[in-house]
This record gives structure tokens, sequence and C-alpha cells, in this order.
DNA sequence: TAGATTGTTAATCGATTAACAATC
DNA sequence: TAGATTGTTAATCGATTAACAATC
């Protein structure tokens, strides 16, 4: 089966945008696209948007295209928002309180469900719908809720030490959005936003355009 | 001279993470790097990191490898972090509010010289050292200022058109933090920051290891 | 059926890695 | 000088693009 093979990580990163797209098209009332179609939309070639859907076993129908809906709710499946996505955010900056005022109610299939910090003067503040808890009672809410992946938005200087006790509570994927590179540790997805870092590839290009 | 040859995005892209393991190894007093050396810490291929080095014509000694400081200076000059990079955010939401706090002096060679939005329930409020403005405010401020770079920071309604304005007060950089694709313009550099997308890529992850 | 467009293999392109001569 | 490590070219690898037979 096709779903065996491992899938290239250049590809996982465009499915977010063809799903991004589909809706677009659901939205304007469009049943069905053909590669030349999205390759128009999105910039891709037509080739590499056949070839991607075709490392899942292929969504389409020669001759006709792609029925958007399908497509859609493929894509949705293979990135999971099909089912409840619950995050915890540690480290209630300003950083992690956007993050939590911006996954309020399954926002995209993703819904914060705790944010942590160890500052006494901000603990018991409300975010949104949450409110900001102790780290130690990060623990609990992981397990309650089932979740898997932990953003992180604490100074770089506790980031390693937000991924040890996270991972130690059962977290499977690390959201980590302080700029230093942290260690692989096995079992465990790190993505990085290295905010700077993007920053400073759009300072270059500006200035060598 | 090997700095006119164009230099591939992917070069670009690991420069900051250069940039911010040499700056480590200063702050711990290590002078003196081999490409085996940083190898190890960045888990980069020591021949890409020669070979990165090389697009710019080399900064490194033979048999004796690469002087930190000077290696960390000419990657700031590169980047352009050497002079100081204003930048404009439009949008004062979260995300906006949380930037404007994290750029307020010149972190990293980035400094935040104005937010705005049109909101008139918001206008007037301070954000650190800076007052949300309304955008007709922003073409004096970018010209006074000279700013290149805009983060667009307003829903994906609007983004298309925060741009356009943008770019017709000069800006040539949009640092995007809309969930949209956004066309692309001559002479104006788009980098996106598509914290939804970076979310999926993770969720597939930790349902897929 | 004829036309369209996918699924799928093959060719191309570019990025990564290996190798080693140059040289400090 | 001998050892180390870069600069630089060559080989490999993987991703993108092209081509076209299959088939709706």
């Amino acid at each position: 089966m096709k779903y065996e093979r491992k899938i290239s990580e250049a590809v996982i990163k465009r499915l977010p945008r063809y799903y991004r797209f589909l809706e677009d098209l659901m939205n304007m009332g469009i049943s069905r696209v053909s590669s030349k179609d999205l390759s128009v939309r999105t910039g891709l070639n037509p080739s590499q948007i056949r070839q991607d859907f075709y490392c899942f076993g292929g969504f389409g129908l020669q001759g006709y295209g792609y029925d958007v809906e399908f497509l859609f709710n493929e894509i949705k499946k293979i990135l999971g928002l099909d089912a409840i996505n619950n995050i915890v955010i540690i480290g209630a900056g300003n950083i992690g309180q956007a993050l939590a005022k911006y996954f309020p109610q399954q926002k995209k299939g993703f819904k914060a469900v705790g944010i942590f910090d160890v500052k006494p003067s901000i603990l018991g503040a409300k975010i949104g719908e949450l409110e900001i808890q102790h780290v130690d009672k990060m623990g609990d809410c992981i397990r309650e809720n089932n979740v898997k992946i932990a953003a992180i938005t604490v100074p770089s200087l506790y980031a390693r030490e937000a991924v040890d006790m996270a991972i130690k509570q059962g977290i499977k994927g690390i959201w980590n959005f302080a700029p230093t590179e942290l260690k692989e540790v096995p079992d465990v997805v790190i993505e990085n936003i290295h905010l700077i870092d993007s920053l400073m590839v759009l300072g270059y290009k500006v200035n060598n355009n």
C-alpha cells in the first residue's frame, strides 16, 4: 500500500497549502479542479501537484480532475484534522498569550486546553477562556485531555527544561518558539518557529534584491 | 567576485542558524571552530557548512578552521544586521501586539517603529513603547524611519489590502502572518509565517511517527 | 467516440555529500 | 616538517519537472 512508503518532508509541507486553497474553492462553490487549475492558483507545477497526491495513492479521476470536497477531506484526514488535536502552551508571555487567544475553540482542528507558567504574578490571570496555571498542574491537563503537542513559548534559557518536563508528561510533539535549537529526542517530533530567523532571511532578500 | 553569484534559498536559510550558534560560542569564550565542530553542534554536514561559506568566498584558514568572531561578523554583515532595520506592524491584534513587544529596541538588529490599525477602540493604546496609530499615519512613519519591512498581522481578508497599502508607501519586504498566500509583486519580497501550516505539519508527524 | 486529464515512469535539475589537493 | 582543515571540484542523492500511456 502506498501509505506505507515514507512521505518526504517537502510533500508534507505542501499539504496545508493545498488544504487552504481547497477550502477557498469550496467556499466559492467550485466542486471540481484540475492539477492545471490548482497550479495557476498555488503557483506550483501541475506535475508536482499530481506527484504529491500520487504519494497517497492518487485522489483524482482521469479525464476529469479532482473533486474539490473529496480531495479536501482526504487531505484533512491525512493531516489528522478530522480529530480533535488538543495542545498545551508552556510560557504565558507575549507569544504564549497570543497563541492562547488564537486557538480558542478547535480553530482549524487544534485547540489550546491549557497555558502554563511559573511567574506568581500572572498565575490565575484569564487569557480568553483559559486561566494561567502553574506548570505543576500541566501533567494532569495533558492526561485529562490526551494532549500530544506542547507549544514552547518560554525564554530560550528555559526551553530545554520546559521540553524535558513536557516529554516526561507524555508530550510527543514540540512546537518550539524559542530561538534556539532543541536537541533531538527519540519518538518526539520538533517543529520550530524561529521568528528571528525568518525575519533575517527577509532582511537579506530585501537588501539583495 | 563570488558575491555576484545568486545564493540559493537553502543556503540563506541556514545563515541565521550559524549566526545563533556562533553567538553562543562567543558567549562561551570559544574563539576558534572547525567545520567538524560546527557540524556536531548544528547537526549539519561539515561539507555543507564549508560549501555554504564558500558561496561567499570562504571565511576560514586551511589547517586552522574559522575564527568565531570574524565568522560571526561576516554573517552579520551578509544578513545586514550591522545596520538598523526598522519595521512597521500592520494590525494590532494578538500577534501584532506580541511582535511589538518582542522588538522593542533593535532586538537582534530589528526594531519596531510603528504599529497600525483601523479599529477606533484600540487607537492610541500603548503597546510597550509604541502607540497604536491609524494606518493613515503609516506613510509618514515609513518615510521618517526609512522602513523597508512591514509585518502583516491583520485578518486574512484584509491582508491583500494591507500589503498594497504598504507597498504604495515604499515597503520592499512583507513579513506575512496572515494564513493566506499573497500574490507575488515585482521587487517586493514576501516571507510567510504560516503558524497553522507549521502546526499541521507537526500534527501529521506526531500521528505518523 | 474524441477530448481531457490523471497516474506513473523517465529525465532533469539542484542540493547535499564525498573526496582530495592546497596550504596554513 | 607533519598534521590539520580549508577551499574546491566531483559524485551522489533526492526533489522537481516532463512525457505519455491509461482511462474516464
